[in-house]
RNA sequence: GGACAGUUGGGUGAGUUGGCUGAAACCACAUCCCUGCUAAGGAUGCGUACUCGUAAGGGUACCGAGGGUUCGAAUCCCUCACUGUCCGCCA
């Protein structure tokens, strides 16, 4: 959530902000209001409660002193009458400005790019050389078939469409990733952890995920759960609703869950193959820092997904979301794109946001600054997307003849 | 899934004949004093959120969550969640 007192004083500057991530004026205009009108409210409210209070305390005296209260009981009673509609409205304006408030996206920081879609993103850099190929390189589905690697129709009989099944080396490969990722992560300072993959609400709400898309999500009918779209959720969540100590600083994670989601919006993108699938792998991490941390371990996960696709020899660039292209929780991100010479085109692999303290805010993640509590930084990215890399693999250490190279680093794995 | 018990501040743990308890005590923690040096003693402070105020200092809310009774609830009633124990089931 972003900082609503931030919004009251600075509504020209914080409104500039968010007309980068396409949010209009006039919702803004709004969101100021229902604030506004929410802290008279409750100001209102508080004042009657103060005099409801004073009086009852009165009334005990008089009980003990056995003094007369009936008069005293019929102005308190007339105070509580007035206090129940002010209670009706402070909780009326809470509502109404909650429904606002959460669906506002997070303010991007002032270096991010000016854009409205992925077509104004920034290449930052290039990492490798794409090889040549000497015949025409076969997208991934292809090899998938030549190798018996990937079954996408018994993946749609046993659930639906976006499914697939991996069998034999690709499966094994898909763990050797797994366990790979988790390695090269813990290495640099990542504790792994093992999260439950269904999540309850108060948790999506945390990350940013609800009230905005639940349409995205697979819920659990009948509870208030839901599969997690991303490790991100469950490791951020972690430290919900505490309060940590300076020294704690920074938390470092990475875990591997499977992820979920609907794709609801990407109808028709990508339906071939398994580069979009309602499930896949990912190993995630998840830094949890004070603001004056959040650069420096923004660089060093940036560095560490890039890292990983060049152990793993895979061609790569790196690029900075424009504000247009920016997700919903993210002040800055720079997605990681693998070279697919099946595609001949950059396939984005990793996403590594700051949120600032956006997350922090909604989650209630804080530490102790001194006397003071401060909200947290939190961070997170994709160290990498499995199924992803398995693709890139496939593509790039093709043979003419569609077998496939099991590349060095992964060769202790399998 | 069934039965019973429980859910209090960072921790342990009082408080359950409703008001003087936002909450004792102890521990932990912070600062200071004394002492002096692998110790001990003393003083003070120490929950969270919102809100008013330059500040000092006020106000409101929170004793698992939500609702109810009452002038007033941590204390009474209802619903739900969670934890523990026993039973059932089970990887």
């Amino acid at each position: 959530m972003i900082d609503l007192k931030y919004l009251q004083k600075n509504f020209d500057e914080a409104s500039a902000k968010l007309v980068k991530k396409g949010v209009d004026s006039e919702t803004l205009e709004r969101l100021k209001e229902l604030f506004a009108t929410l802290k008279e409210a409750n100001a209102t409210l508080e004042e009657s409660k103060a005099e409801q209070n004073k009086m009852s305390k009165l009334f005990g005296e008089y009980m003990r002193e056995k003094k007369d209260v009936t008069e005293l009981k019929a102005k308190v009673d007339a105070k509580k009458e007035e206090i129940v509609g002010l209670q009706e409205s402070a909780r009326e304006a809470q509502q109404a400005l909650e429904l606002v408030a959460l669906a506002m996206p997070n303010f991007p920081d002032d270096s991010v790019p000016e854009g409205v879609d992925e077509e104004d993103n920034v290449e930052l850099k290039k990492v490798l050389e794409p090889r040549s190929f000497e015949f025409e390189p076969k997208e991934h589905w292809a090899l998938a078939e030549l190798n018996g690697w990937i079954e996408f129709d018994r993946g749609v009989k046993l659930a639906k469409s976006r499914f697939a099944v991996l069998r034999g080396e690709a499966a094994r490969m898909e763990r050797a990733l797994i366990n790979f990722f988790l390695d090269v992560n813990r290495e640099k300072g990542f504790e792994e952890v093992c999260v439950p993959f269904i999540n309850n609400a108060t948790m999506l709400q945390g990350t940013g995920q609800l009230p905005k898309f639940e349409d995205d999500l697979f819920k659990i009918d009948g509870e208030d759960l839901y599969l997690i779209p991303t490790a991100e959720v469950p490791l951020t969540n972690l430290y919900n609703d505490e309060i940590l100590t300076t020294k704690e600083l920074p938390i470092l994670l990475t875990g591997y869950t499977p992820c979920f989601r609907k794709e609801a919006g990407s109808a028709g993108r990508d339906t071939r193959g398994m580069i979009r699938q309602h499930q896949f792998d990912k190993v995630e991490m998840v830094a949890i820092t004070t603001p004056e941390q959040s650069e420096e371990i923004f660089k060093m996960m940036v560095d560490n997904a890039s890292d990983i696709l060049t152990q793993l020899g895979l061609p790569h660039r790196v690029v900075e979301l424009c504000g247009g292209d920016l997700g919903f929780s993210a002040a800055t991100t720079l997605d990681l794109e693998v070279w697919l010479p099946g595609q001949n085109k950059y396939r984005e692999i990793s996403s590594i946001s700051n949120t600032r303290d956006f997350q922090a805010r909604r989650a209630k993640i804080r530490y102790k600054d001194g006397k003071k509590n401060v909200l947290v930084n939190t961070l997170n990215g994709s160290a990498l997307a499995v199924g992803r890399t398995l693709v890139a693999i496939m593509e790039n250490y093709q043979n003419e003849d569609g077998s496939i190279e099991i590349p060095e680093v992964l060769k202790k794995y399998m």
